[in-house]
DNA sequence: GTCTATAATATGATAGAC
DNA sequence: GTCTATCATATTATAGAC
């Protein structure tokens, strides 16, 4: 792996479990192994590594989703899998998706952040409203009434599950969060 | 008020704005009027700042939700209360709730602010499952199977809903986020 | 691309006068 | 209870050698 993605991973992990200002150049530097001011090399300021975190997120996790939509031959199954990827990625409860640290903290970003922040929600409601409508039509998932709505209900509820199960660390507060929407599951 | 309320309301304000790790001392005295050495007289240490922050906001909360409780007579009735207080503490999209800031920045915490948080989520989760419980008896909510199972659904998604509308701005994405909820009150 | 060195500023925190 | 003064350390960031 070279040194630029290095140090995207590492940021992505310390913002997710910490906060993006609760991190600095000095952690990374710690992490990877270069000094601080070689870290500048790749992201002039901290404002530049937000944006290419963000953007290499959203791209990662809306591929991932895409995924599921050809992988997953059903609503309910896809909605399971999506439910899943947000599991998988919380590390036992350590760490919350990048979108959900970030929209806490989104004061210490400029205009480009908050764009991809929003994008990211408007790019997961269209994923979400599509599989619900396809729900309707393969009766996947009961009580549909409004796909858009369910979109909108089903991502705060995936966020919400994660701060609750941050906070405790245990993972089972996720599942428990979630539970309504899974039962809907035919 | 005095200074030490005055300080407390400062921090939680910036504490929901910006996140913990994103204000200072520095914030602190410029907002309050007072020298950032006095502050240290009123709150020895951040940490002592944070617990006192989180005791105070949950001891608020609660009570502001047994009033709810005393006031309104039906489950419904409760449930639109809830929604409308957390709506009416993000400042028209400004801020979150002081617990889903702190969620994110757990790892900045020690134990005693972290068993806080989580008192903050186990009450919240109590008063729900009274509330659904009243909803199963009085009918004024459909739908409920599981009183603890909608409470911890639904305590999942005001915290979601606040972090869409943070991002955004707009308490529109509130709304959204929790319409499918609402619409289940007869 | 990484290093050393350094800058300018911010941070949480303490000592002691008033 | 608030102040001035100060501390040790951390922060983001830059200049210039290799």
């Amino acid at each position: 792996m070279d040194t630029k993605t290095a140090l995207l991973e590492s940021a992505e992990r310390l913002a997710r479990q910490r906060g993006f200002d609760a991190f600095s150049y000095a952690d990374l530097s710690k992490e990877v192994g270069i000094r601080k001011a070689s870290i500048h090399h790749h992201f002039p300021t901290k404002a530049d590594l937000a944006a290419e975190l963000m953007i290499r997120y959203r791209e990662s996790f809306m591929a991932s989703l895409d995924d599921i939509a050809r992988t997953e031959p059903t609503a309910g199954a896809q909605l399971t899998a999506y439910f899943a990827r947000y599991k998988a990625a919380m590390n036992g409860g350590a760490q919350v998706c990048l979108c959900v640290s970030f929209s806490v903290s989104v004061s210490s970003f400029d205009a480009p952040v908050v764009r991809q922040i929003n994008r990211f929600h408007a790019e997961s409601l269209a994923w979400l409203e599509r599989l619900f409508e396809l729900a309707q039509r393969d009766g996947s998932i009961v009580g549909v009434v409004d796909p858009a709505e369910d979109a909108q209900a089903c991502l705060a509820v995936v966020e919400g599950a994660q701060l609750v199960a941050r906070a405790s660390g245990d993972l089972a507060d996720f599942d428990a969060a979630i539970r309504t929407t899974v039962r809907r599951v035919v």
